[in-house]
RNA sequence: UGGGGCGUCGUAUAAGGGCAUUACACUCGGCUCUGGACCGAGUAAUCGGGGUUCGAAUCCCUGCGCCCCAGCCA
């Protein structure tokens, strides 16, 4: 391969490869298309979530690798059901992932004009008729999968007669529902979609941008297809389930006098474990308070995803590995985990925060002395620097990091065992200190001041090294941990999908203890949390007190191990 | 005999007549002041049955399974 060859490659594949790259990479070279034209067309009646960034990555994705363009297209054809709320914020989430439609921003509604000359195209070459039948009667004649439909007793209405009707229902004449227009193809075809679709309906609702100029509104079918055309659209990007639409698509195209010719290809949608994508799901966990709002961090919204602390280029990440093709599938939710947890590792600073917290004394550490230590920002980023942390006599450390009886592989604090504090001394646990339930309220251990930093100068090894931080310096805190919405992979499979919600979803810890410079230092960015996980400031946060997203954990091979001598030992 | 689509490691994908690829997950080991990260190794797949071929995941036949379609939603 010469490196013209490879260069073309590497700017149009950009080491991603699928068969959409695979098509738009042939019409290019065989001349069909002098350069790529996509879009990405969300209706603007709902919060976008991480199955719109994965058409969203691929739409844009595909039209920069190819040095075209690709356009936000609001498909805005049903009044009835959308907002302008959900434009902005549809706007603002699209940018939030990175991506720029540059002056491509387009609405169907910006075409209705067009649109509307082009159904009376329709109506004149005798392609389309206005159907007085009710919507009822409209379903009985379609027939069913099985069986064919029949043609409405308006289907041979003279054109002149359709186009008058057409004009009347435009200028308000009839109420919701009283006819529509139709496109005449075949009552007797397999495909549903080609019995006699309807392409404009009336509906007396106030469009978000037209306002009430309008009282008929085009079909999906009869506004994506064209407002591709319109625009310039070479390769129009849709899920699987529009498969079906294409014949009707192209149908479209073939009987209007449309300025290009756009193409349909179809790609499976995402579907990921242990949540729901669909928007019906969606709205329902919203309107029926099952979370908190659409930016509910256990939401798959991008929204909930942004506020849960996933960032941008991780999701973006995430889109490019799980590929694109036309296989059912169901992407595992530690795919994206991955993703989050790679990226945060290289650019989040450690900070120590104790979430359970359990009190130690060092009982040979001067009462009221305070002396400060050296911690690192980024293990992964020098340039991130260093802090200081104060230590003193009183500490909390994390509960899980004491056991009175520890298993054989238990690495952390337990009675006359030495650990390494984090940046600080080595400390050897003395005594528990019990309540009257025996539960363990406090530790009197020692440290041994000549491990001040973390070594020891006679060169003795720890196994475990635990993060703390002292008990007078320490801001508190709220802290928020996720689970999987769902209990199951597939929610609502064998029932409804409301029995299948986790319960244990989330999870508030009210009394974390926090190294003091959490309390000020750049309270947007994500932090690791040290031997915790990576997380992020919410914005429930008040000046007095902060709250915390846990975004994902760290990996935890002693969890792991934890669990498995649990299933061994029965 | 409605129409359309899809079946490759556990998951997501690549290869489109010539070594079944890569990533995640998992397992084991190394390293480590995060049981993190990192490094190394490993387990693991072409839906079944025929056929063509020197050679089939790929081509042909046949069977099976799964998904989508009967909105005046998109």
């Amino acid at each position: 391969m010469s490196d013209a060859d490879s260069a073309a490659a590497a700017e149009v594949g950009e080491g991603a490869r699928d068969f959409i790259r695979d098509i738009v990479r042939a019409d290019l070279a065989a001349g069909r298309s002098e350069s790529v034209v996509t879009r990405f067309p969300p209706e603007p009646n709902g919060y976008l979530h991480i199955g719109h960034a994965k058409s969203m990555c691929l739409n844009f994705g595909v039209a920069r690798e190819s040095g075209g363009r690709c356009h936000l297209r609001f498909d805005d054809t049903n009044p009835v059901k959308e907002e302008h709320e959900y434009i902005e914020a549809i706007e603002a989430d699209v940018r939030w992932m990175g991506f720029d439609w540059g002056a491509h921003l387009y609405h169907a509604s910006d075409h209705f004009e067009t649109l509307y000359a082009w159904a009376e195209h329709l109506i004149q070459a005798g392609l389309a008729y206005v159907d007085d039948l009710s919507a009822e009667a409209i379903r009985e004649y379609r027939g069913t999968l099985t069986e064919p439909g029949k043609d409405s007793p308006y289907r041979e209405r003279p054109a002149e007669e359709s186009l008058d009707l057409f004009r009347r229902m435009r200028a308000g004449e009839f109420p919701d529902g009283a006819r529509v227009l139709r496109a005449r193809i075949d009552m007797a075809s397999g495909n549903m979609n080609l019995r006699d679709p309807v392409i404009y309906r009336i509906l007396h609702a106030r469009h978000p941008r037209t306002g009430d100029a309008w009282c008929i509104y085009p079909t999906y079918d009869f506004a994506h297809g064209q407002s591709d055309a319109i625009e310039g659209v070479t390769h129009s990007l849709c899920t699987l389930e529009f498969e079906d639409h294409r014949p009707l698509y192209d149908w479209l195209i073939a009987n209007l006098p449309v300025p290009t010719v756009p193409r349909q290809y179809e790609f499976a949608r995402l579907n990921l474990a242990y949540t729901v994508l669909s928007k019906r799901r969606l709205i329902q966990l919203v309107e029926e308070g099952h979370v908190s709002g659409w930016d509910d961090p256990r939401m798959p919204t991008l929204r909930g995803l942004r506020r849960r602390g996933f960032p941008p280029a991780a999701i973006r990440d995430f889109c490019k590995r799980i590929g694109i093709a036309k296989a059912d599938n169901l992407v595992e939710v530690a795919l994206l985990e991955h993703c989050a947890r790679e990226l945060l590792n290289k650019t989040a600073a450690r900070r120590m925060a104790v979430l359970r917290p359990l009190k130690v004394v060092i009982e040979n550490y001067p009462e009221g002395q305070t002396e400060t230590l050296k911690a690192i920002n980024n293990p992964e980023d020098p340039s991130a620097g260093t802090r200081q942390v104060p230590f003193s006599r009183e500490l909390y450390i994390e509960a899980g990091d004491f056991m009175e009886a520890p298993p054989k592989k238990f690495f952390r604090l337990a009675p006359g065992r030495e650990v390494r504090l984090r940046y600080a001394y080595f400390i050897t646990c003395r005594e528990a200190v019990k309540d009257a339930a025996g539960e363990v309220t406090e530790l009197r251990c020692t440290y041994d001041p000549t491990t001040r930093g973390g070594d020891a100068p006679d060169g003795r090894k720890v196994k475990g090294t635990i993060h703390w931080v002292s008990a007078a310096h320490a801001i508190s805190a709220e802290v928020r941990l996720y689970d999987h919405l769902f209990t199951v992979p597939v929610p609502g499979k064998t029932g409804d999908v409301l029995d299948d919600l986790n319960p244990d979803s989330l999870t508030v810890l009210e009394a974390c203890r926090l190294e003091p410079s959490l309390s000020q230092a750049a309270m947007g960015a994500p932090v690791q949390f040290e031997r915790q996980g990576y997380f992020c400031p919410d914005p429930d946060a008040t000046p007095e007190r902060p709250v915390f997203n846990r975004t994902v954990a760290l990996r935890d091979t002693w969890a792991k191990i934890q669990k498995k001598s649990q299933k061994r030992g029965g």
